[in-house]
DNA sequence: CGCAGTTCTTAACTAAAGTCAATGAACGCC
DNA sequence: GGCGTTCATTGACTTTAGTTAAGAACTGCG
């Protein structure tokens, strides 16, 4: 049913993507980085894979060795790590984001994490051997991906000077303000857990922000 | 003084790279990603730039608009924000780590933080030209430097996780066995900052242990 | 050597997060 | 609609970090 949305359409006289695929989320993705042609769009959606995940799917969990990357086009993914019995969330992923399923490029070492939908979702799925046969079909985008990646460091590495500069306090304000949709979509101890900080705390924090 | 050691040296029969020279610090970095023939590493030893900074020299001021690229060959740089007065440590680069002095590609923005030399040290530097030039002369290592990129993203999004997850107390344990040479290298306070405490709190985790 | 500046430690006190336990609210399921 | 599960809140108490201030240890320099 899902699944239907996201077949690229074909007109007979002119390929065009359909405006309200979800792979327009990607073609708009790529081209912050490189500008495409319409055609050129429409190939690359015939060409990625997509693939619709139920609510509570996992994508990887704890010790399976994966060499998938993903890409957000609808829902949202959760990262968490199982510590004694406990579930402690490391990231959210949402529409437009990336997603990697492993901690470093060439290691296929097990996974220390879980990634599971937090919503029915839909992703693009690529193997290592699919990104090969893609930068070689479109070798353009060999640079525009390495921008991409570097796009990527450069806010994660914000996001880490971010959480040691602020305390729980100033996180979760701070999320209020860049994420705030996932307040919505997430349950709160998982948000609390993504702050660094317990349920309980969470509680405290949000009561003594309106009191204010 | 320091200069004189970085350039690469040439033989008359057949050029190679000294085995002390800083430059193979970036070798072997690049050799994870590619292996390299000893000309091709001779020609991107002639290739780069290197420079030599003092202790206390900045590459970086909050508000600089910045497209450098670093790569540390030997020293320690320190990334810190500044905040009513007090220096926020958020990051250490030592022998071995590319250093970003931006927060991401395009939108060359002013820096929000800040870049010092700990030590005397040796860089590779590089800017957007540079870096243009660079995959021009050397196609091979696009496909590399973008694995490259994935790595430290990877790294930079463990330690986030890291981060969230472990007390300070463990996020100190961690440090000790992650990066034992930072604790001869930095001072203090700018370890705690690091760890997102004070240094009295650090103090006492470091008391703490002693007493277990 | 002695002095000054910086860094590290200690102590007393405050503020905030963790822990444990109980209660309420929301949701799905029969 | 009633029941059970899960999630959010609240309270009492413990533990840990922040704050302020003082003193000790170390460093570099005249």
């Amino acid at each position: 049913m899902i699944a239907n949305t996201v077949k690229a359409q074909q007109s007979p006289v002119k390929e065009k993507l359909h405006p309200n695929s979800p792979v327009q989320e990607l073609i708009q993705y790529i081209s912050q980085f490189m500008p495409l042609a319409e055609a050129e769009a429409v190939e690359i959606a015939k060409t990625i894979k997509v693939k619709s995940f139920e609510k509570g799917a996992h994508l990887v969990k704890e010790g399976q060795v994966s060499r998938l990357c993903y890409f957000v086009l609808k829902g949202c993914i959760r990262q968490y790590y199982l510590m004694d019995g406990e579930e402690k969330t490391t990231n959210f992923f949402t529409e437009g984001q990336p997603v990697t399923a492993y901690e470093g490029t060439f290691k296929r070492k097990a996974s220390k994490f879980y990634l599971s939908c937090v919503e029915d979702s839909i992703l693009t799925i690529g193997s290592a051997e699919d990104e090969a046969l893609f930068f070689q079909k479109f070798p353009r985008l060999e640079p525009a991906s390495r921008m991409a990646v570097e796009e990527e460091l450069g806010k994660s590495q914000g996001l880490l000077s971010s959480y040691i500069l602020s305390s729980p306090e100033e996180r979760y304000l701070n999320l209020l303000q860049t994420r705030p949709d996932l307040l919505d979509r997430v349950p709160q101890y998982q948000l609390a857990s993504y702050l660094g900080i317990k349920p309980e705390s969470l509680s405290r924090i949000r009561k003594r922000i309106t009191l204010k």
